[in-house]
DNA sequence: TTGTATGCGTTATCAG
DNA sequence: CTGATAACGCATACAA
């Protein structure tokens, strides 16, 4: 800065105010100051101004783990609009694990980020922990979970209708022994996803059999294992809503392994609906969930924020949508007329 | 830190040895400072920590898009070894925009990062700024291509080798007529993919159509679009290979649309494994990429040089294996008995 | 409109 | 072993 100053043959505070554009600066000195950047190929460290201004132009993204399939896209939509507002994403994996969450916080804290955007543990220590940083002045917007006792902005997807949905089309179906299998219960959205169920179920007075309620991890393996358990039970669930697509594949696996074919022996609905829905064997119905937009709406909720909006808290809710495609059968003769069609698509699959 | 040079009585200097074990101190003062610590709950401010020192713990890790389904285990993998040296990463998607990527590298230059990782969007002219990155005293590790030109550490997967093994693996079941669907042939990873196909088809003289070749974007939509213009060629080819599975998706869609079943009229191979390989319809054969393990490799490499090793630029190469599923028909006679066993497990699939 | 000077929170040098 | 103190590169209040 000083070599540019000395070029421009100005102060350092001149070079200051036009590269900030802080003070009105007489055109031909801005000029002089503009072509010495230039030339110099100056960059103002991002440091000094942070740790001047008290704040950065970093966004910290704490999410349980880059891995699972459903969050890349969130993460882009993220990072697409921070780019275009000129922030950068720091990105940080938990594995649901509080204490990386929180070690993440702590830590990343003293970089003075302009913004925390979070995919919750949801751990009510956590919720302290968000608190504590939001009232040090840096906002803080929850995604895709709303921790408990969270009064602050979040933006979530439709769990509770969506599940609704989706186990009333397996009804609708004719399926009267489902099974659920759902995500770690201390976090919101398995609560919420598995509520839609029962509330469907309710709905149509169909009895609900606890032991078709089973819990997992939201990742593959679990839901392998809960699928083989639930597969073995007498009698056997007819159709099996899993909380979530990964979870379906393991639904799929564990199926195949049994020697039960879907959507013959068992029907099967996921929630997500990946990339690869459409794509597996049979093509899995499922609930969408708009990543991407999830990720864009909650960066632009923190822009504002970050702008210095006072609005109340908000709480917004992107809607979901049942994609139903050949992974569930249907067992009322009334429906039966779908059923040629369902295997006609089932053999162009091969 | 002022606070709590106080609190503990001692001055500022003797805080900064403690916190960063850079001095002797004697042990009295020494817990006195660390009780202070722990009871004010500081943290160190990076900000000024990184300006003075000149360096900060972050690590930038630039690629192409954390969407493609290849690349969130990479980033694990990095993210993994870096959480543990506590280094932490930003990510940067730069859609393979040399535009964006210089910018991200210039702009990021600033916050004077430990070490970049880069998944190169492999624009020459980026080698020169890599390079200049790297000669600034910062070091670099290139991922899963080379850069042209570039001579510093890499580490890669064995492209070559994988492709060569899966067309060996086609033409050995009996397939003549060879169709492969590339990635953008800028990227050196795509070369050397379509250069083992070259080979298996040289080495067992089988002559190359180049209408059969194929360039796309390593992405499902153009792999569709190639996969199209391929199935509707005279003689049609009886087998493709799709350079990455997200192209091979592509394929199989278009040769869904077009009426044809997979893998009795066309054979499809893929390159990746991911995920969901083994769940398609029919699971697809593919070359298992071991992209966590990439991860962690370049992450590891880095944090040596990071310590400050001078060894000469490595290139690391990591092992391909094919993964034989169904997606592949054999079409020699001597081969046909393993047909029934694949009907078979086709059916299951259902 | 422009320049000067102070301090942001650390580390590191150098006396003591 | 410990304490002053000078940078690090910048933004900003204030003076000119």
């Amino acid at each position: 800065m000083r070599q540019i100053a000395e070029r421009a043959d100005v102060s350092i505070g001149t070079v200051s105010h036009v590269v900030n554009d802080t003070a009105k600066v007489r055109e031909k000195l801005r000029q002089r100051v503009l072509d010495a950047i230039r030339s110099l190929g100056y960059q103002p460290s991002q440091l000094a101004r942070g740790l001047r201004r008290n704040q950065t132009n970093i966004v910290v993204m704490i999410m349980p783990d880059i891995t699972n399939p459903f969050f890349p896209a969130v993460v882009r939509g993220v990072e697409d609009v921070a780019y275009k507002h000129s922030l950068r994403l720091v990105l940080c994996n938990t594995d649901n694990d509080p204490g990386k969450e929180t070690s993440y916080l702590n830590e990343l804290r003293s970089y003075r980020p302009a913004g925390w955007l979070v995919i919750p543990a949801a751990d009510s220590e956590m919720t302290a922990q968000l608190r504590s940083a939001a009232a040090s002045g840096t906002p803080v917007v929850c995604i895709d979970r709303q921790p408990p006792g969270w009064k602050g902005d979040v933006v979530l997807v439709a769990n509770e209708a969506g599940s609704h949905s989706a186990t009333q089309h397996l009804l609708r179906m004719g399926h009267r022994q489902l099974a659920v299998i759902t995500g770690p219960l201390h976090l919101t959205n398995a609560v919420e996803r598995l509520m839609g169920f029962k509330r469907a179920l309710a709905e149509a007075k169909v009895p609900i059999e606890p032991e078709y309620i089973q819990e997992a991890q939201f990742n593959r393996q679990s839901g392998y294992q809960a699928a083989t358990r639930l597969l073995r039970m007498l009698p056997r669930p007819t159709a099996i809503f899993a909380c979530n697509d990964l979870m379906a594949m393991g639904v799929l696996h564990a199926a195949r392994e049994l020697g039960l074919h879907c959507p013959e022996d068992v029907s099967i609905v996921g929630f997500d609906d990946l990339d690869f829905a459409e794509f597996t064997a049979p093509a899995l119905t499922s609930v969408h969930q708009p990543g991407y937009q999830l990720g864009t709406t909650a960066a632009r909720l923190l822009l504002d924020r970050i702008d210095g909006s006072q609005a109340p808290a908000q709480k917004i809710t992107l809607p979901s949508e049942l994609k139903i495609r050949h992974s569930v059968a249907s067992l009322s003769p009334a429906n039966s007329p779908s059923k040629p069609k369902r295997r006609a698509e089932a053999v162009a699959l091969r």
